[in-house]
DNA sequence: TACTATCCTAGTAGTCCGATAGGATAACAG
DNA sequence: CTGTTATCCTATCGGACTACTAGGATAGTA
């Protein structure tokens, strides 16, 4: 299941590579078109400009905007810090790699292999998609 | 994440499926093997089996077995069975559709649109994979 | 009748999600 | 310098879910 943070996170960010960039925009504007809790959003995008994909202006007429060109953001960066890993089992998982103890084997296993094709699949979607894929 | 019920589950019916078919294996037996808490694994078998996936037998020299054939059990059902719809979204779910209350309008939604991509990758390859490809 | 193994309902500790509260900090306008 | 605006930051919290566990009922075997 997809997150509620990254189902917002995703829309925020649509919203603000459809508007020109650089010019900042409010939490509570974007709050009220995509129909976001404020506080929720807020702390979606702190942590989003945390992590380098937003930039931020305070006082007024302040908001986030995006720092990269909307078509250099690959949901592959969306999704890790926002949902975390993309693998399924973190046994399969490239950034978040880590040993199962139930298993003896990994390559014998068959969830193992199994979740590496998810992987793979879903990695590639991710891959290919963009922020400005996205805001067509 | 995957939860461990599907992944003990996954892992049980690849075992039976290594074994000849329609002789009973017992619960204690899977759990040994595979390393899973007998309990839990109950709980997991006997919804397979109230899902179609599984028979048993009580008493001794009881246990489960598998129903089908492996190469006839597509991971689409088993997956569906243990850990619920395939999509991360459900206003994208085939199976479990729900729309999203926040959302005004599916076709301009980029969460929508990603998450059918995804869908589509991940739904391939549960649909191309069966138990007996797993149990190879 | 004793034993074995599945069947079934309930409960529970722990974790995470989605959201909220409330104030601190910084930028700008006058 | 002062008020206003808007981000920054920490802490909390109910509810849902996950991964088990308990304990007995039922049914088949010897």
């Amino acid at each position: 299941m997809l997150s509620k943070k990254t189902k917002y996170g995703i829309k925020a960010l649509t919203y603000l590579a459809r508007q020109d960039s650089r010019i900042p925009v409010s939490i509570a504007t974007i709050s009220k078109s995509e129909n976001i809790s404020v506080k929720f959003l807020e702390s979606i995008l702190l942590t989003l400009k945390r992590n380098g994909i937003l930039g931020s202006k305070k006082g007024l007429g302040g908001g986030y905007y995006l720092i990269k060109n909307p078509k250099d953001v690959p949901m592959t960066t969306v999704m890790r810090i926002l949902e975390g890993p993309i693998a399924m089992v973190p046994c399969v998982s490239l950034n978040y790699y880590e040993k199962c103890d139930d298993c003896p084997d990994e390559d014998t296993c068959a969830v193992h292999r199994l979740m590496i094709q998810v992987r793979d699949n879903t990695l590639e979607v991710f891959r290919n998609t963009t922020l400005a894929d996205l805001s067509k």
